[in-house]
DNA sequence: CATATAATTCGTTATATGACGAATTATAAG
DNA sequence: CTTATAATTCGTCATATAACGAATTATATG
């Protein structure tokens, strides 16, 4: 885990993990729940929330709670070990890979989604 | 090991370690061989040229042959998912920490050793 | 108050990572 | 040509990591 890790290399080790990466790319625009990451990155609700966790550890990502919702989004301060103009440089670049192309089509999809059919969170979100 | 990795992510991982990130650091300045580097971390030879494949296959560092020795130095262009730019501005950072800054009074005194008593390489680095 | 739901925490498991020393490779020196 | 040395590769082992499902927590709804 990211966890018993020297401040300095805490984000860089945060994102340096493909699934943590494409939850930061996917939360470039806007805020999403935890139940829209899960359904576009497609793992188990428990290991979502253990990346997120690691970047929010890291500083990349901040939370909010909203009823039954946990909302997260990118920090706007500097993170661990990566100043805050450093990393929008980085995650610039990523936004231009095909990883990150699919999964904002992905990520469209699911925005639009009907809610009544993904689920009764999308009620909320 | 950082291998099967996404090149998205390489250097991020490459510099996610707390030996990895010091070694970079430490080659800021100017080239070392490999023998300074194990020197200074303290890690067995065999540990070390590993991590330094790592920072290396990741776009971060290159080495050039020079007889039996092998110099690491820091890579002019752009990492495998980290923009030059912003690179430096993450070591800039990290140089201000304790971390690297004992390690630059250690690295000082290492290059400074006597060559004969440090060891043979020392005629030659 | 009971039930449903979003998210997290916990326990487990398979795989990845980082460390070492021994063996190997490449080059220099005797 | 033999020996010594710098570095790397290889095999092994202990620990860290990422995944899951079950259990738990917090909040909304009937």
């Amino acid at each position: 885990m990211v966890v018993e890790v020297v401040p300095e290399v805490k984000a860089l080790k945060a994102l340096g993990d493909e699934t943590r990466i494409r939850a930061v790319l996917a939360l470039q625009d806007k805020e999403l729940c935890v139940c829209q990451i899960v359904k576009l990155l497609e793992l188990a609700p428990s290991t979502i929330s253990k990346h997120l966790q690691i970047l929010k550890d890291a500083g990349i990502l901040e939370s909010r709670k909203k009823g039954r919702w946990v909302y997260y989004s990118c920090s706007q301060s500097d993170a661990k070990g990566i100043p805050h103009t450093a990393l929008q440089m980085i995650l610039t670049q990523a936004q231009q890979t095909k990883l990150a192309k699919a999964d904002r089509i992905q990520l469209k999809k699911i925005l639009k989604l009907d809610p009544e059919k993904l689920c009764e969170r999308q009620k909320k979100c």
